[in-house]
DNA sequence: GGCGTAGCGGAGGGGTGCCTCGACTTATTC
DNA sequence: GAATAAGTCGAGGCACCCCTCCGCTACGCC
């Protein structure tokens, strides 16, 4: 549903279903027919942009240098995000009463973890990150994007670029705070659905 | 107006004011006559943390070392940040149509880039980057600390020390894509107030 | 053509929030 | 003790939003 997809992408996660069906010039009891919950709905729009950055995120993979993978990764994951709102909310997050999101974040997450030890054991990232330092990456450009879409909609590609200045193996320093655990980090991505 | 502060907090600046008033044990026509605006309110609320903040941040430039005093001036501005959602909001944005808050982030931005330039002619923070690079800093760390409010509420150190490997000189590899314009970073705190 | 059903519209109940305004209560002052 | 001022309450108009349900259309099949 195209209007779907333009919504969620230019209001988030949490936008307006009476507007979705507004712009779909369709009534909201048809909405919901076709899509009972909200969820349902999140996933039709999502999924071919789920599997588009899938299919990118595994030709990223297959860079031979692992730095490069990582990188490039990373920058077709903004991309991705740049400009739809929705996904990122969408990949921030955890919608715990459906198994298939929880797959698709699990795969993500695993995916990062991958992409990320790979540079580590080339010993070009740094060694005492983990895959929750990327998440916390991910929370953090949301606002970036949101502020600078209008404005400078490239800027997110500087902050990235900024940001892996600081994944660099060279010259580290010592992080004095531990990284989240992994339950740490779930129960995080599940906060962010209670905020009002 | 404690029950404001809370509230705030709580939820940033966009919070329910029919709840303050609730928690205020106060009728909505009562809060109203006391504050005729939101940003009345939200003025009445910061305006103490934002004095706070000003002391303890003079105090943190009067430090020697200017990589030092960079690195204390965020420190204490996140940890100010940390459990207020609603001065993170604050510090994110621009009100345009208040003359007090409009000063209020002049300040903040020039006092940030003098601290900034401090720390970059001592050869410690890298040449190529300017205030609109810590302000990206302010707003990417408001998600992370949402999310990790009640999880891991150092997580924010983390990020923070992780980020400022970024900007030491030491490390800086060039950055393609430029700075946002001092306009440009206006125009992007005002959008911020448009989301939804 | 008649009838069943899948699909659609939109009213409407329940909720939240913003903000105003008239009625009411509590000082204050003379 | 009365008149005035200051402060308070909460109903209510308006706008959203979520979600349900019932009546209606239109199409296919006999």
């Amino acid at each position: 549903m195209a209007a779907a997809q333009r919504e969620f992408a230019a209001r988030g996660v949490d936008a307006s279903l009476e507007r979705v069906a507004r712009e779909a010039k369709v009534s909201t009891g048809t909405l919901y027919r076709h899509f009972p919950t909200r969820l349902d709905l999140l996933m039709a729009a999502f999924r071919p942009r789920i599997e588009e950055f899938g299919a990118q995120a595994a030709q990223a993979l297959s860079t031979a240098d692992p730095w490069k993978a990582f990188v490039s990764y990373l920058e077709n994951l903004f991309a991705t995000q740049a400009g739809d709102r929705g996904f990122n909310d969408f990949l921030s997050r955890r919608f715990t009463d459906s198994a298939e999101t929880e797959r698709i974040h699990d795969q993500m997450c695993d995916q990062i973890a991958e992409v990320l030890e790979r540079a580590q054991n080339a010993g070009a990232a740094r060694a005492d990150i983990t895959r929750a330092d990327i998440v916390n990456l991910i929370w953090s450009v949301g606002p970036v994007m949101d502020a600078t879409r209008d404005t400078a909609p490239q800027a997110w590609r500087r902050y990235l670029h900024l940001m892996l200045d600081a994944y660099r193996a060279e010259r580290s320093h010592r992080l004095a705070e531990p990284p989240m655990t992994d339950q740490q980090l779930y129960d995080a991505m599940v906060a962010l659905n209670d905020r009002t």
